[in-house]
RNA sequence: GGGCAGGUUCCAGAGUGGCCAAAUGGGACGGGCUGUAAACCCGUUGCGGAAACGCUUCGGAGGUUCGAAUCCUUCCCUGCCCA
């Protein structure tokens, strides 16, 4: 890799705020400057927002740095209340261990743990342990209650309401910071720029007690072009575990993304060449759509692998290919094609297509609709297509000859969520 | 611990005994136009039912009443002021 990984996170709109430019240029121009990333165990998966992080610590990894992944399972048992309007509901310890893990999983995925290049570690082994008077003498009289207070993350709280167990949330991550830059020599430490304050409360500790410097920096807060939270759709959160949000749906989610989108989604969330970004993303009007393709293709290999992005293209292009004006080349007339057996499919039992199922049931059935009544106002707004054709009617049954040659038929809710149905 | 103000449907926020499944706005969803985009226009937005209608909901639990989101009791929670 050449040139400066810095500069490279920096291109990438990696970058939101550095403590220390020079001195972070300088280190990651060097060689194998352990850094680390926080994740909080508050759920049992990672959602498309932390690939902010993730790719970040990609990058460095790649560029020979020493990624260290911290599951939060002690500041969990806290809460951050940066960037929050409400307290967090508390967790139980069991559950933490358990999100914990399965996130240690996710991540391992992206970091290859070698316990060289990357390591991960759990901030309850060296959090839970401590005495609180002993914390409060050694930790907790180097900060400032008035600073805190200052600090614009605590503001709207201050207003709203704020535990003490939530004020102690700064002095945990700050202390996680001083223990990781004993034990590893981990000398940057990176973050959501909600983070930043929390970031540079461990980079004072650690002048206060080491009189070491070290480095923050904040990657920005995604939100899309139409101002939604990145990684969140109405549905709910984009989970990067395919079990909750299949390899089909993450593929959708990175097509459906906003034209002003495309190029930041690229830069960040692909590993493509710059040039190449640069290209893509110079596309116009409907040829944009092929630049979508690709980062959904290259967003879906790197988080559920190069077979499940195929099956995912394959899929959106059944479902969607007939609909789009083939541009000529073979190559899209060959996508055209598609492969319907790799959208998400229920099996229903023979007996029951041969009686007929009414559309209402059926689409609720498989997850199309919430609720049977959805189902029904749909049918009346004409929005329920069972083979490309408008169900009009709530009497329109269902049955086995609406099977295709392939056995299968098509439902679609809307004219992006869409469900095959097999006899089975 | 004392005083005050609150907890309403996804969110914000009306409603203060029947006309309330609950105004309005946002969001979301469907349709139209498109490029699986944005913007815009139209419609929908608790569940079940073809419908009539029924059922569940206004912090929790009880109660008053023919009838409660609305009144009473009690509990839980939140904010503000005082300690």
């Amino acid at each position: 890799m050449d040139g400066n990984v810095y500069d490279e996170l920096k291109e990438r709109g990696f970058v939101a705020q550095v403590s220390d430019e020079g001195a972070v240029r300088r280190m990651l121009g060097g060689n194998a400057a352990a850094f680390y990333v926080g994740f909080d165990s508050t759920a049992a998966s990672l959602h498309a927002g932390s690939l902010v992080p993730i790719m970040a610590m990609v990058h460095l990894r790649r560029a020979g740095h020493r990624a260290i992944a911290v599951v939060g399972g002690g500041t969990t048992m806290v809460g951050d209340p940066s960037g929050r309007t409400e307290m967090r509901r508390l967790l139980d310890e069991a559950t933490i261990r358990a999100q914990g893990q399965a996130i240690h999983i996710q991540l391992a995925r992206y970091l290859r743990f070698d316990g060289v290049g990357a390591i991960a570690v759990d901030n309850a082994d060296w959090l839970l342990p401590l005495k609180y008077v002993e914390f409060l003498r050694d930790i907790g009289r180097h900060f400032s209650v008035n600073r805190m207070l200052a600090a614009e993350a605590y503001r709207l709280r201050l207003e709203k309401g704020l535990s003490f167990i939530e004020f102690n949330y700064q002095l945990l991550q700050a202390y996680d910071y001083l223990t990781l830059f004993r034990k590893y020599n981990c000398t940057l430490q990176m973050g959501g720029d909600d983070q930043w304050g929390n970031i540079l409360a461990g980079v004072d500790l650690i002048r206060r007690v080491e009189g070491a410097a070290v480095e923050a920096l904040t990657f920005p807060l995604l939100t899309t072009a139409s101002g939604a939270k990145m990684g969140k759709t109405a549905q709910g959160a984009v989970w990067l575990d395919a079990g909750r949000f299949g390899p089909y749906e993450f593929y959708q989610y990175w097509v459906d993304c906003d034209d002003r989108d495309v190029g930041r989604f690229l830069r960040m969330f692909t590993l493509l060449p710059l040039d190449e970004v640069r290209r893509l993303e110079s596309l116009r009007g409907s040829e944009l759509n092929e630049a979508k393709r690709v980062l959904a293709f290259e967003a879906t290999k790197i988080t559920h692998g190069e077979l499940e992005a195929e099956r995912a293209r394959q899929a959106a292009a059944a479902a969607f290919g007939k609909a789009v004006p083939v541009s000529g080349s073979a190559e899209a007339e060959a996508e055209a094609a598609g492969d319907v057996t790799a959208l998400p499919t229920t099996a229903v039992p023979r007996s029951r297509l041969e009686a007929g199922i009414a559309p209402a049931g059926l689409f609720t059935e498989v997850g199309l609709t919430p609720s049977r009544k959805e189902a029904k106002r749909m049918i009346e707004q004409g929005g329920l297509y069972v083979n490309d054709e408008r169900v009009d009617s709530t009497e329109r049954l269902i049955t086995l000859e609406d099977l295709g040659p392939d056995g299968g038929l098509l439902l679609k809710a809307g004219k992006k969520k869409v469900h095959r149905v097999v006899a089975g």
